[in-house]
DNA sequence: CTGCATCCGGGCCGATACTG
DNA sequence: CAGTATCGGCCCGGATGCAG
């Protein structure tokens, strides 16, 4: 990418990673060092010589190494762009109550959505056990002690269960929709809905 | 700007404000309303058929409206970027030691650079005034109660004075380079400088 | 002079095919 | 599985035109 040529923090940041795709790359290996392959499943819609192009300026500018079995991963440095694209992911929050038809997912997309409605510690939190079932793998949000976990998976006894469209469960556990219009969108409902609002996510951008 | 069509917090962001120097018009608008050869002139290195484009851009996607006098602001939503603009900013910290002949400045960016690394209150922060000469503007540093204030222009009597180019004037601020360096980069100091280690900036990424 | 609009060459992007 | 190669088209950059 052709840098932009200023002296200012933001301008050098977009020089590294405001290629497009660049970020998304970083999303992906956020959740771990990952496989060419696997990289490719997590980003749909990328051309494979990009996908290289991208992992081979990350690699040189220090966002990006490789580990001897010939995964990529994030350096200490390109971890540090966690805060950027959650502050970017929950920007998008207004965004995310519209669905758009042929949007791909994946439950890894669900589960940064989520945390980054949910992170740091809330005294007032309640504690809560909610499953989320949307596509493939089920979900289950853990909040104890004024702090939320997410396991990959079931477990038994959850307090609430959210079955249905990905942007229909996120709505409706983070509050963007009201029950009515989330079992108007197709999600069923186990256990008391009202319970969410204990949760007290932060509030969205507008 | 094409969809990445992925239903995701961040790839929806990405939609929005992911095209080339569109977050850069958004630093340029967090510091206020701004005419249009304002931002021309804030965004060096910019074509003007870009500008206009993005500009129309934002407005659509409702983060960018208009004064009546026709200058160019962000809506509430486009303010919520704050965070997400200055946390690439503070991530790009590493970058920033390096001086790049040719690169553009602005004091206002030099203001952000400053701002991002010392949001929030740090009761342990030192009270200081230091006035930083860089180019155009003199911009002055005022840390009170443990928060910290710029101000465009001198102040009467500041603690420390730092003169020079702007990577070694902001390097030695934040604790990038140590003050050997920095006089060795042309920095010119007048009071004690070893006082700018009670500032305490946050911490560079890596 | 400000605030755009138009035009054009080149580079980046996207889709697909191919290879070790 | 992990990339390469190729190619059409769109986006970007630089220059210029033009109306209020």
């Amino acid at each position: 990418m052709r840098s932009y040529g200023q002296y200012c923090g933001l301008a050098r940041a977009l020089d590294v990673v405001g290629e497009r795709w660049t970020l998304l790359i970083v999303r992906e290996l956020l959740d771990g060092p990952r496989r060419y392959g696997q990289l490719l499943e997590g980003l749909p819609g990328i051309p494979s010589n990009l996908l290289v192009d991208r992992l081979r300026r990350m690699e040189e500018s220090g966002v990006v190494g490789r580990l001897d079995d010939g995964r990529y991963r994030l350096s200490p440095w390109g971890q540090g762009l966690h805060e950027a694209v959650y502050a970017l992911g929950r920007w998008a929050g207004p965004l995310m109550a519209k669905p758009r038809g042929r949007d791909a997912f994946r439950s890894n997309w669900m589960r940064h959505m989520v945390i980054a409605r949910f992170e740091g510690v809330d005294s007032r939190r309640r504690d809560l056990v909610v499953e989320l079932r949307t596509g493939d793998d089920p979900l289950t949000l853990i909040s104890a002690a004024g702090r939320v976990h997410l396991h990959q998976g079931p477990v038994a006894d959850p307090d609430v269960v959210l079955a249905g469209p990905p942007e229909s469960v996120v709505g409706l556990l983070l509050g963007r929709i009201s029950q009515a219009e989330a079992l108007g969108a197709g999600v069923h409902v186990t256990g008391r809905a009202r319970l969410l609002a204990g949760l007290r996510p932060r509030g969205e951008a507008v």
